[in-house]
RNA sequence: GGAGGAGUGGCAGAGCGGUUGAAUGCAACGGUCUUGAAAACCGUCGUGGGUUUACGCCCACCGUGGGUUCGAAUCCCACCUCCUCCGCCA
């Protein structure tokens, strides 16, 4: 959510800004608007005050018993233009916070100009890639017998996978070892959020109201429709999405990031408790309704899938800090696991709806012969925190700040695996290592066999 | 699912339909006192918005949205949320 107040008195700026995201001017339209808004309200306080004035003055005359019936005529003679002048400002007030609501955020000047991520940038590589190239963590997981796409798929649909015996403890060791990491060592506290949540905590984050079919919603179920009983017996098939009667119209979150950063929405912190990190480990679900076609195979994009997340809530000069300190909290535990990396700063183009600023973290897969992104840590500034409220307050001072909001993957658990298993890939026998780093998750297991 | 209760400022908690934006307490801030601090005392102290060069003036806000009224925190309706008890349940 944009601050109009900024838009007025830097409407060059804000326009520049639109056009790095690839829009048209927008300032002119909105400070229309504004000013129209503004117009028709300043005429309505006039009435306002006027009828507050009569409305006192009738309380006098009828306390010292005198007739008000003509003022009283008067004010109730006001009342139609009153009422056509409020729905008349409501009405450009939501226009207003619709249009500015639709906006992406501002980008750092940092931000290097391009159109998609071809032009992102490279910051830095860590590790020694070992091997250039290799079979996938499909041929892999599948010569094991221990990730069944076809069985998730027959249940689930596409976009879903089984991993069973040691291939879903391995998952398991990940997330322990990211948690235990991220809140031992790098100072976050871990919380275990709810999976479902309303529109409000969606539209704080900035999901809502642009992006909902990326999402899975959780529909009330109508009366009399979609019953459980209403089940085609011969195909088996419903159009009931959810049976929770009591609970409606809920999503489920697409990353930790919606309910950690939700934790501060409405709030007024005190500087002194800042910064908050928090971490969580949660299964995401999207839709992936635009990746329609885009890399079907495997387990690398799922409509449901765990990732360990990580929040921070900083103060508005701490934040830029906060950001590469996040970044390296993730690159941390790729260390450990000896997994080769390598980080960029997205380019304009790429960095997405809510953010100033975005690092992803790009593992190198051998299947694949290229990196691919494991996390992704955004700076989005006062963006969410304006859209949810979340205000903070310094010491011995009276006005509020909004709060700055960070987030990012610490790491993403499906991708992580699937890095593991195509790193750590023994093609004498076709097996897996355990990485050091997972062996005390993984009962000392030193490799996975048939 | 059934039956009750409640939503007011940073927090707690009052509030006959007519200067109530809202008592009181706590917290916070400024000051007096003190070597310093505490205590005590005095004072300040909600948010958002419009307008003004400025002092200021004005409007809105007591869960949300409607309604009644010349006038609503206060009355009516709907909704949302939270709490308690019962039932069911991992």
């Amino acid at each position: 959510m944009h601050d109009i107040k900024y838009i007025r008195d830097n409407a060059g700026e804000f326009d520049k800004a639109m056009a790095r995201r690839g829009l048209g001017a927008q300032s002119p339209a909105i400070l229309a608007l504004d000013e129209e808004r503004r117009g028709v309200l300043t005429r309505l306080q006039e009435m306002q005050a006027r009828r507050n004035d009569e409305s006192r003055k009738i309380g006098e005359i009828k306390k010292s018993g005198g007739d008000a019936s003509a003022q009283m005529e008067a004010v109730a003679a006001m009342k139609v233009d009153m009422a056509a002048m409020e729905g008349s400002v409501r009405d450009l007030e939501m226009k207003q916070s619709h249009i500015l609501a639709g906006l992406p955020n501002i980008m750092g000047p940092d931000v290097p100009d391009g159109a998609d991520e071809s032009e992102n940038v490279e910051l830095r590589k860590w590790g020694e890639i070992k091997s250039l190239s290799g079979p996938d963590h499909v041929a892999i997981g599948e010569g094991l017998g221990l990730i069944d796409f076809e069985t998730a798929a027959k249940m689930s649909g596409a976009r879903f996978t089984l991993l069973s015996g040691p291939m879903a403890r391995m998952e398991r060791a990940l997330v322990q070892f990211f948690l235990d990491t991220h809140t031992g060592e790098h100072g976050y506290t871990e919380v275990s959020p709810p999976l479902l949540v309303r529109d409000n905590a969606l539209y704080g984050t900035g999901q809502l109201p642009k992006f909902s079919e990326d999402l899975f919603k959780i529909k009330k179920r109508e009366e009399g429709k979609d019953k459980p009983d209403e089940v085609d017996l011969e195909t088996g098939r419903t159009t009931m999405y959810a049976r929770a009667a009591t609970y409606e119209n809920a999503w489920l979150i697409p990353t930790a990031e919606v309910p950690l950063t939700n934790i501060v929405a409405e709030m007024i912190v005190e500087e002194d408790t800042l910064p908050r990190r928090y971490a969580a480990f949660t299964p995401c679900f999207r839709s992936e309704a635009g990746a329609a076609g885009k890399d079907t195979r495997g387990m690398l994009r799922q409509h449901q899938f765990y990732k360990v997340e990580m929040v921070s809530v900083t103060a508005p000069e701490e934040s830029a800090a906060e950001h590469e300190r996040m970044t390296a909290c993730a690159e941390t535990v790729l260390r450990k696991l000896e997994l080769p990396f390598r980080t960029i700063v997205l380019c304009s183009g790429d960095t997405g709806f809510g953010a100033t600023k975005t690092y992803d973290i790009e593992v190198w897969l051998p299947g694949q012969e290229t990196y691919r992104e494991i996390s992704s840590c955004s700076n989005c500034k006062d963006f969410q925190a304006r859209r949810m409220n979340a205000r903070m307050r310094s010491k011995g001072e009276k006005e509020t700040r909004f709060v700055h909001t960070l987030n990012g993957s610490g790491v993403a658990v499906g991708r992580a695996l699937i890095a593991v298993i195509e790193n750590y890939y023994d093609q004498a026998d076709g097996g897996v290592w355990v990485p050091e780093a997972l062996k005390p998750y993984m009962g000392g297991l030193e490799k996975i066999t048939v």
